[in-house]
DNA sequence: TGTACATCAGTGAACGCGCGTTCACTGATGTAC
DNA sequence: TGTACATCAGTGAACGCGCGTTCACTGATGTAC
């Protein structure tokens, strides 16, 4: 790579660092192009270098902090039992800390609501980053689904719908012991989620760390 | 009352009509002044004849909203268990129907990254009406938290997280038919949330109909 | 009942501001010969 | 190796637009006498 591009995608990692951050903190309307361009140190005008409206900076941004959410919060492989795995995920994400860090927390629970009413190209974006912190928490390869129990995947899509409806509700209230008892609640509830098992309980092949 | 009192009470109701409905459908954001003034048959400029400013707006259009949606969704008493009630609100809220129709749609979820971002009065206001969907919920006086067994409030947060959560994911991704197994698993999952029941479990004094 | 004045819901033009996007330009890097 | 030109990441001023808010004004309603 020359000289040139490698300087030109050191600034695209910053745009993108910096937009992840916005995106997570204050939804689609905060990764504002000039606000964005200023925390990676350039000028705005820089931003049509790297990307053709702000649509195509919205997806790569959920994208790129979604790879570093889940990488923190499903980790490497251990053994457990599906219903462990759940409990441990849960506790990992519906946390205080992980309520008040915005600035890393879990970009589907931060922009569910901004992409309910965004176009289809983001709507896609965003489906396509939940199938794969569902597979994630079902411990299966990225672009895997046949190895996955449709019973447990319907487990982890309520497991999912529980953590980012629990950190929502946590976040949108005023008063800290009740924020503090929401969360809670969500992840007493966890341990009771699991449907009833399927006959064989074949072993998950699981992995370790926490953000979506 | 006066013909004039009557006049901008009736205005009033327009504006407040207005602005619940694109405070569901667009958000706070959607919300906006000249736009639910134009909805409300009137120019922008009277907008300060009956609000302050638009968080007041906001404030007053969040509460309009959901104490029509509390009246639709759990409606007049019925003898039921608590599990039996909360499958049933559960199977009026996760629908494909309330997913589509946002004009009517839940402002809770509408507006739960909103309120995430918003000062401390609308974030007040956001979980006084949760408080007051949570207290219906558990069949309760919409005042009276006494009556309220611990464990069922508990059970009734995380219920609501459900749902919330659910609700945003169905409507965050761009393939229907994914959208519609996030709710059927949502759906399903209300089934096994209840806590193991207390010692003594004490009837219910429910109630009827859905949107939060 | 009639007249004179006060009130006030609603009008419509204007404001300052931040947004996404465009564009002529700069200057360091890369390439051809 | 040296010169001439091409490329292109980044700059900074400018655009049109929608936002929340202000304000002088209108005209129907309400009130005092």
């Amino acid at each position: 790579m020359s000289a040139r591009a490698e300087l030109k995608n050191a600034s695209l990692q910053r745009i993108l660092n910096a937009s992840a951050a916005r995106l997570r903190q204050e939804g689609l309307s905060g990764a504002a192009v000039a606000a964005v361009m200023l925390d990676a140190g350039l000028t705005h005008g820089a931003f049509y270098c790297h990307f053709a409206n702000k649509e195509d900076l919205a997806i790569a941004a959920l994208r790129h902090a979604l790879k570093d959410n889940r990488r923190r919060w499903v980790g490497s492989a251990r053994r457990e039992s599906w219903l462990d795995r759940l409990i441990r995920l849960g506790r990992r994400y519906l946390t205080p800390a992980h309520r008040d860090d915005l600035a890393d927390s879990c970009a589907l629970a931060a922009v569910a609501s901004d992409a309910a009413r965004s176009g289809p190209a983001f709507k896609a974006a965003y489906q396509e980053e939940a199938l794969k912190s569902l597979r994630a928490i079902c411990a299966a390869a990225d672009d895997d689904d046949r190895t996955i129990d449709p019973a447990r995947f319907d487990d982890a899509i309520a497991f999912l719908a529980l953590c980012i409806g629990g950190m929502s509700l946590a976040r949108a209230v005023n008063d800290k012991a009740f924020s503090d008892r929401i969360l809670a609640a969500c992840r007493q509830a966890v341990g009771s989620l699991t449907a009833p098992l399927p006959p064989e309980p074949p072993t998950a092949e699981p992995t370790d760390d926490p953000n979506s």
